[in-house]
DNA sequence: ATCAGCACCTGTTGGC
DNA sequence: TGCCAACAGGTGCTGA
């Protein structure tokens, strides 16, 4: 579900709603919730939120001990502060001292929960992250150079690029002109320049608008985004494309549906 | 290194 | 109307 503009919606929300606030209480109510290489939930009671914050496709809570929570939501996950009546599908649930509460909910099961002491960004092998501003186009074209995986594969790969998944990594093709399937270092430094453009344009424009809710996408507070009725491919195939008229084209790579414009993207 | 295939799960949708 | 297959914003593992 959730890419770099929804994850970002939900922490900056979150970050508003939760921090400073104390945890009295964790419900576990599917335990594989918990990722077995971090520590257990029940660690969580007493501790306070001092902060959270995206690091990739994870929500971030930084604890007033040093220690975090890394929450991946995966497909389905949802996390809400202060929900006005029971979620379906709760997984687990974090009561607080002054009597709200933060809820996960998880229809899919895939989400998880990580709690560690020491660097998120190693403890979780997050790459680099689009908005970084030693992310230069140099440094993307160096990073894809001699991939023959194809660029929108690698897009995907979250051990380079950390935060850009199935739909943003379309529209940044489509708005770069590239098409999915090249090698990834067959892109010349003009190509990796225009692809790093558009990836913090598009990213950009989608966290402006709140995340794409194509589904069941919503933020820390329940709303959806508004990003769905912008997109210019995901989820358009057979449809003309907005540039060309051409028919939107459908296929799959690497197991995703994977859309693009056979005219516009070389 | 890379890829296909499958696993993890449930809910929704579209075709027949 | 009803059933079933396909599909879904993600990742991780295995085997080739």
């Amino acid at each position: 579900m959730p890419e770099l503009p929804e994850v970002e919606t939900i922490a900056r929300g979150l970050a508003r709603s939760v921090s400073g606030r104390t945890i009295r209480g964790v419900d576990v109510a599917w335990q594989r919730t918990v990722d077995p290489r971090g520590l257990a939930a029940r660690t969580l009671d007493g501790e306070t939120i001092a902060g959270v914050r995206r690091l990739g496709k994870y929500v971030l809570f930084d604890l007033r001990s040093g220690r975090h929570v890394a929450v991946h939501l995966r497909m389905t996950g949802r996390l809400i502060a202060d929900p006005s009546t029971a979620l379906p599908h709760t997984r687990l649930s974090l009561r607080f001292a002054d009597g709200g509460a933060l809820v996960f909910s998880d229809a899919r099961k895939f989400g998880r929960w990580r709690i560690f002491d020491g660097d998120p960004q190693a403890e979780l092998g997050t790459g680099i992250d689009p908005f970084d501003p030693e992310l230069t186009p140099a440094r993307l074209h160096a990073l894809l150079r001699g991939r023959r995986t194809k660029i929108k594969t690698w897009l995907l790969d979250q051990r380079r690029l950390s935060g850009v998944g199935n739909i943003y990594a379309c529209e940044a093709l489509y708005l770069a002109r590239i098409r999915p399937n090249v090698a990834a270092g067959r892109l010349t430094r003009a190509q990796a320049a225009a692809l790093l453009s558009s990836l913090r344009k598009v990213l950009r424009k989608a966290i402006f608008y709140r995340g794409s809710s194509v589904d069941d996408y919503v933020d820390g507070a329940g709303m959806p985004g508004e990003f769905q009725k912008k997109l210019a491919v995901y989820g358009r195939g057979g449809l003309p494309c907005r540039r060309c008229k051409t028919a939107i084209r459908r296929v799959v790579l690497a197991q995703r549906g994977t859309f693009f414009c056979p005219v516009c993207q070389h």
